[in-house]
DNA sequence: ATGAAAGCGCTAACAG
DNA sequence: CTGTTAGCGCTTTCAT
């Protein structure tokens, strides 16, 4: 079917060893050989086997990634970084999702195994004895975007979700509010849930609350969860501000303030996190704490290509964040 | 480093055939040494080289995608759709990125053609002589979603963007629009420019307007093209509805006309394309023609890899539409 | 039922 | 400067 580089050597008249060293550019070549392997290669439209190549290297210029659900801007915007910084080096990338769904993820470890990936970018929420062990026993680099998970081989990229959940909530107090709820992740999600969680409480209590009077729901980072559980709070407390732990459930709680009769922000203040596209051009637009998923992609295929190469690379890389004020808070 | 079949079958103590039969069911072997093997391999968590498998085999269970954007959302359905269909049948993809440059998608090509992909998915809106002649000296199977190219290798799938632009603009019609202008996609793009525009202008057409009375503009499917040229429709002409090509400009004709006080639908009534998440959620809802981007990619996942299984695979797929009413029209 | 050996397409070491 | 050879890790005849 397609030709192969003994075809090639045989058209040029020249022996493998001598195609292999024009294509790559290694060892010394008479020119006037050179020029005719050049002629063939191009008239014939001859690609090396990257599978041959890759067996004799044991380096295959590929990336394997796990994200949760690529349809999430956040983890698109993510890719998106990885894939262009990855092309920027000559790799390129094995997508797969995994819905948060464990078996998957280590299904995925496998399989990226099985195809010689370079490295390992992956992002997830847990991390249990299926994955160590997978680790254990790998000597693939890995790192992981979003969570701080304790494993000797991981480089972890994340911001610090503790402190900018602070932040945000000091804002909102500064912004004139007395009485604010948090609509939180999964707590046993360490990052975007609990410490996320802890900076609000961290907040609240600096300003003098008690722990136990905090209004806490917790979601599932979905838009209808955001709706539903600022209607249970409503039901409940009265409030004049909302630290959403996403975007998504922001949004959520927007929508229900609206459908409710609330006015946002005069009546209640609300603010999300991650900064989502929809967050600036939904009304009224979103304050929010910003996190720059495509940067973050650029840094961790940086990082992953880094340690492939050797280099020297930090086992924890923390990421910016940036507080963005528009019209949902006053 | 990682063992190698040799060393699994001195671990064993038979050969390499035989641990080879035992991964893969094939020819028979002796239940005492499968156990022996079997455990090795548990005890090991060895791991074929799929590289040397590829080799041998032609084969790679790869697919190699190309998107213009992974982070537009339209896209990232699609290749979810892709990727999770793609498993099924257990098959990886290596997902590429190319900004709708010429150059970039064919250099993708070409690195697909070495890393020996056993199909290719591409998404792009231009058929140049160097795609041709790409895929002029390839074997690789390939598939087109979202235009129509002429070219005896390719599988296209696609809605009817005509009838599809015809029955929104009916639509606009029966729900008693008199002047409704288009902001449309650029004409070169066959399919979402051209398409969408000839729809429009057959059911204008039909409705006794002459084509040089239409009033249409020609944007590029960003938001802040449909909130410019909304911008520069109010300056000359009165209107009553916009058609969209796609939802991001009618979120921006939206914003536009909320900008300057029109009440939408009241005032003007808005559809867009495609229904995007975000025409949900937003505040008015749009009315848009509905892709399902998801399933697409399902669609197109099957049809290659039957393809590659040389199954019988039409040449052209068809892919539904729908009509979905929301509030920003009456 | 099992092992030896050839070979997938390429590169690298070694002669010449 | 160039060709021959061995071998990357696996599968698959072909003998036994």
């Amino acid at each position: 079917m397609s030709l192969n580089i003994k075809d090639i050597a045989k058209l040029a008249g020249v022996s493998p060893a001598t195609v292999s060293r024009v294509i790559n550019n290694s060892g010394n070549v008479n020119e006037e050989n050179k020029e005719r392997v050049l002629k063939v290669l191009e008239e014939t439209g001859y690609k090396p086997n990257a599978l041959a190549r890759g067996l004799i290297h044991k380096k295959t210029n590929t990336l394997g990634i796990v994200v949760p659900d690529i349809s999430n801007i956040n983890f698109s915007e993510f890719v998106k970084g990885i894939e262009n910084q990855a092309r920027s080096y000559d790799y390129n990338i094995i997508l797969t999702t995994s819905e948060n769904n464990f078996n998957k993820e280590v299904e995925c470890f496998e399989m990226f195994k099985e195809k010689r990936v370079d490295g390992i970018i992956f992002s997830g929420t847990r991390f249990t004895e299926k994955h160590k062990s997978e680790l254990d026993n790998s000597t693939i680099p890995f790192l992981v975007f979003g969570q701080n998970f304790e494993h000797e081989k991981i480089i972890s990229i994340n911001i610090n979700n503790q402190k900018a959940a602070y932040d945000a909530t000091k804002l909102l107090f500064s912004k004139g509010a007395k009485n604010i709820a948090m609509i939180g992740g999964p707590l046993w999600d360490r990052a975007a849930g609990y410490d996320r969680f802890m900076g609000f409480l961290s907040a609240s209590v600096e300003r003098g609350l008690k722990p136990n009077e905090l209004i806490y729901e917790e979601g599932d980072f979905t838009i209808k969860s955001g709706y539903n559980l600022m209607k249970a709070i409503l039901n409940k407390k009265k409030i004049d501000a909302i630290l959403a732990a996403n975007d998504f459930m922001a949004l959520g709680a927007i929508k229900c303030l609206a459908d409710l009769g609330y006015s946002v922000p005069n009546e209640v203040q609300v603010m999300g996190f991650d900064d989502n596209i929809i967050a600036e051009i939904y009304n009224p637009s979103l304050t929010t704490v910003k996190i720059n998923f495509y940067e973050a992609g650029k840094i961790a295929a940086k990082a992953i290509i880094d340690k492939i190469n050797k280099l020297k690379v930090d086992k924890y890389i923390e990421l910016k964040y940036e507080l963005v004020i528009r019209k949902s808070t006053i």
